[in-house]
DNA sequence: GCGAACAATCGGTTTCGCTTATCGTAGTGA
DNA sequence: TCACTACGATAAGCGAAACCGATTGTTCGC
């Protein structure tokens, strides 16, 4: 049995009418005769009576209508169910990103995103660059932003931001509350607030002290970017992080470190050679478009 | 879309390796690779990850899988359910006779058929000839049993019965109630019981008498069998009535008539070129080989 | 880094499905 | 009743589809 048999028996169930069944699906009336008979064939039954020039459907063939409209019909829905997802109208996606870009980027590009394709559905999966990386060879997320400084090579990507590094310090603070710039080596004295043990922005906090020839004071070891802002906003310490992370600070003052430049390179990655989702590619060609 | 292509993606979808799943369905493996590429074109859609030597389905893979998987289960169903009619597990056919028939022969006959053929219904539509032989040239009927003396040439007929009219009297009858015999024109002054306008019986019975010279006196003009018979146990007349009727009634006498041969062919019909279902075509030969 | 596993690709052959042309037959109307 | 028409069946031919065996190209595991 075959899709071709049914349609060609449910257009001449429907028209009891051969000829205008052929009309119906643009064929010849032959090819109606060849389907019909070959589906007779196969099932060792009658499925019309062509009695003198009228045709009705047999009790076989009354037997089986029902279940060739089913099937036509999920045919179709199938169709279309996996249609509108090559046409944008459905689909899921999922994107990884850091703490910092998830939460002051992506809200607003995510629903910017939304609004061009509602019907799109996009998860969003907060977590660090190694983290994130291996999710990505896993197959188990298909995009994610991540620090671009060791990438590996079965995985793509393309540049999306560019995050700068800066001094969080109170406004309040006698030195630093006013100035634009600093040097590094300036700061030998300042209690500074860490990040956990295996953060990047520990490891950039000490290699930068490190080059600038001094071991940094510790107000705070291992607390959260949330917690680490109050501490600096209460004036016990000031922090380095990305510039990002300060959007929404209002007792922060932010300052620019003048004699290192400390960035980090935020890449859009996606797993190499593994055929991205239209939603998916959708989505990259977003985020890619509109840094 | 065609069922090729989803017998091999959901193969392909349960084992997630092409290799496997050509085994399964008994072909060589790059028939697989074609039926799914084709597919995927035909869709715009990947189906599955080709990643490494792992085969993952995508989201548009996972979307397809259910209706795939119901579009082969509804095909396998009414695969079953016309091939049960083909193999005689069900079907339906329908046959008419007259009322004698169908009262006193037919119940006997159908309850030894079912037997033989438990899912097979018959349905029975009860008529006279006349009726009986339009339904079966529209079609609305498979098979009747008629007299054939005379036949359309669109019906095929084979020789069911051989009916035997008799005289129905009353075993009280004075002159009657022993014979084994009777002349009819003995019989000029006997009430007959006559059957209604347009019944063969009614035809049958005139005719007779008319040969035998004579115009019959009358007691009941237009009544059933039933009550026909009624009339006869009474004593009110003689009817004029095929043998079979005769079968389950206890106070009524039978009489051959002597000299005229009043009998009627009864013919298992059917419509010529009509092929019959699988389930007529059975009772059909059933009734032809158990008269 | 070598071998096994596995999907993709290629060239060739069979099968399928369509087309046009034609036939046979059953209604239909003058 | 006889031609005409409508309609399904059949035949022959052709292009496309589907399958196969052989081969290639990767990738994983040892």
């Amino acid at each position: 049995m075959n899709l071709r048999h049914l349609t060609a028996f449910v257009a001449v169930a429907e028209t009891l009418n051969f000829s205008r069944a052929a009309d119906e699906l643009h064929v010849a009336q032959p090819a109606i005769s060849q389907q019909i008979r070959a589906l007779e064939q196969e099932l060792g039954v009658m499925l019309f009576d062509r009695i003198g020039k009228k045709v009705s459907l047999t009790d076989a063939g009354r037997a089986l209508l029902p279940y060739a409209r089913q099937i036509l019909a999920t045919v179709e829905a199938a169709e279309n169910e996996v249609r509108e997802r090559s046409e944008l109208k459905r689909g899921k996606t999922s994107l990884g990103a850091p703490p910092t870009v998830s939460t002051h980027l992506l809200p607003a590009k995510l629903m910017q995103f939304k609004q061009l394709w509602p019907g799109l559905e996009v998860t969003l999966r907060e977590a660090g660059t190694g983290t994130l990386l291996s999710l990505v060879e896993d197959g188990k997320l298909d995009l994610a932003i991540v620090a671009t400084d060791v990438m590996p090579d079965n995985v793509e990507s393309t540049p999306f931001l560019q995050e700068d590094y800066v001094l969080a310090v109170s406004p309040q603070h006698p030195f630093l509350g006013k100035r634009q710039t600093v040097k590094l080596a300036d700061l030998a004295n300042e209690p500074f607030i860490l990040f956990p043990e295996g953060y990047k922005l520990r490891e950039v906090t000490l290699q930068a002290c490190h080059r600038a020839g001094f071991e940094p004071k510790v107000a705070l070891d291992g607390g959260a970017m949330a917690s680490a802002l109050e501490f600096v906003g209460a004036g016990l310490g000031v922090a380095l992080v990305p510039e990002l992370a300060l959007i929404d600070a209002h007792n922060i003052h932010s300052v620019r470190i003048s004699d290192q430049s400390l960035t980090r390179e935020l890449g859009l990655v996606w797993l190499k050679g593994r055929s991205l989702s239209p939603a998916a590619r959708t989505l990259r060609e977003f985020l890619t478009n509109n840094r």
